[in-house]
DNA sequence: ACCTGAACACCGTTCAAGT
DNA sequence: ACCTGAACACCGTTCAAGT
């Protein structure tokens, strides 16, 4: 026990199984701090004190490392959508909550979200476990518009159609705000109330019970 | 004139001025087979036969050279639209046809679009030029909807937020469509179309001139 | 003007070796 | 098991030198 303290017995015990945890931890730190391209596998590892190729105990490689963080995003949107589709009653309203909760995930985890879309993980070598979750996030809206489908509250186009138009203006959405483009105060809430409500008036059914 | 005929003269000529576009050219070409990761100075150089810092002549890094990528697909997709527009009378017809050379245009061009909605050209730090063509195609479409709004074929929302909408819609379809999460035959089309139906009926007002 | 090769400071990844 | 440093084959970019 003459051996020199060379980590404090402070430091978060990487040497205990946690060091892929601190791995993906640092990487979303890095990609929201200052982009994907930043990412690097040395930087990583000096900045948990580790050698720049510990990485590769946890991870096939880099690109593995980026697919976990698009998965845990992938999960972590699921949990969202579906906590606010429950969270308010699975009707109109829960709609209404999945759309902004959507929205929020996108500004709440931006590193997750780039991740997750920016094109960096192929879809063809794309794993099961990233494939899984994101049908499965997906899955959460196909199931919400089926039930308002089967009360009357939507309309009854195909519902596959319909989640993907509603997936798509959800990400656009998205996407504008991540990127910075609604640079007014407020804006992107605006724009996000905005969208909602017309996204609403073109998939649900009036409350009267209107078909169309 | 004992000097070989290191470069036969069915070459196009890099040393008469061309060199820019065909950088350019290969870089897209380059996007398009193997993705933007798979761009590399060197190997564009080794491409056109030429030395791997001749590309420094024509832009001041990589980065610029995406950059004026980005900057060219701007440019015909302002041009696509504005055509789209200006061919179908400026009226209903003109709003659908902008929303189908929208998303084709992502799906002629998945290199150009990919390098313009990527991520890879920061917003800090994007030049005056990017920033312009940008713009233009955006006002292009924010144009045309102020123009449905005087005949009265458009909402009276305000129009920055209306275009904004319109651009999320048309921008998650085209994602989706580049990014292959639409498998099926022809559902790309069908989805575009379904898309476009749905945007209409929820940004324009009804024919026989009803307001909400 | 335009192009070149050599050189520099970086990358991701492999591997034999340590504990 | 987990971690390490040395080594390899790459990067983007700079620069003095050539035509």
């Amino acid at each position: 026990m003459s051996q020199p303290a060379r980590t404090p017995r402070k430091r978060r015990s990487y040497h205990h199984g946690d060091l892929r945890r601190a791995l993906l931890d640092e990487a979303v730190a890095m990609i929201h701090a200052e982009g994907v391209e930043a990412v690097t596998v040395r930087e990583i590892g000096a900045r948990l004190g580790v050698s720049r190729t510990a990485l590769y105990r946890h991870f096939a490689d880099k690109r593995a490392l980026l697919e976990a963080v698009a998965t845990e995003g992938f999960a972590a949107l699921r949990e969202r959508l579906a906590s606010a589709w429950e969270g308010t009653g699975r009707g109109r309203a829960g709609f209404e909550a999945m759309g902004f909760a959507y929205v929020r995930f996108a500004l709440d985890s931006p590193a997750h979200y780039r991740v997750m879309f920016g094109g960096f993980v192929d879809r063809k070598t794309r794993g099961a476990e990233l494939a899984g979750e994101a049908t499965a996030a997906f899955g959460t809206l196909v199931e919400a518009l089926a039930a308002l489908q089967r009360d009357g509250s939507a309309r009854g186009d195909a519902t596959l159609l319909m989640a993907r138009y509603v997936w798509a203006v959800v990400h656009g959405v998205a996407m504008l705000a991540v990127a910075g483009q609604i640079p007014e105060a407020g804006g992107v809430e605006a724009m996000t109330r905005y969208a909602i409500e017309r996204l609403q008036a073109a998939i649900l059914v009036d409350a009267e019970g209107a078909r169309s």
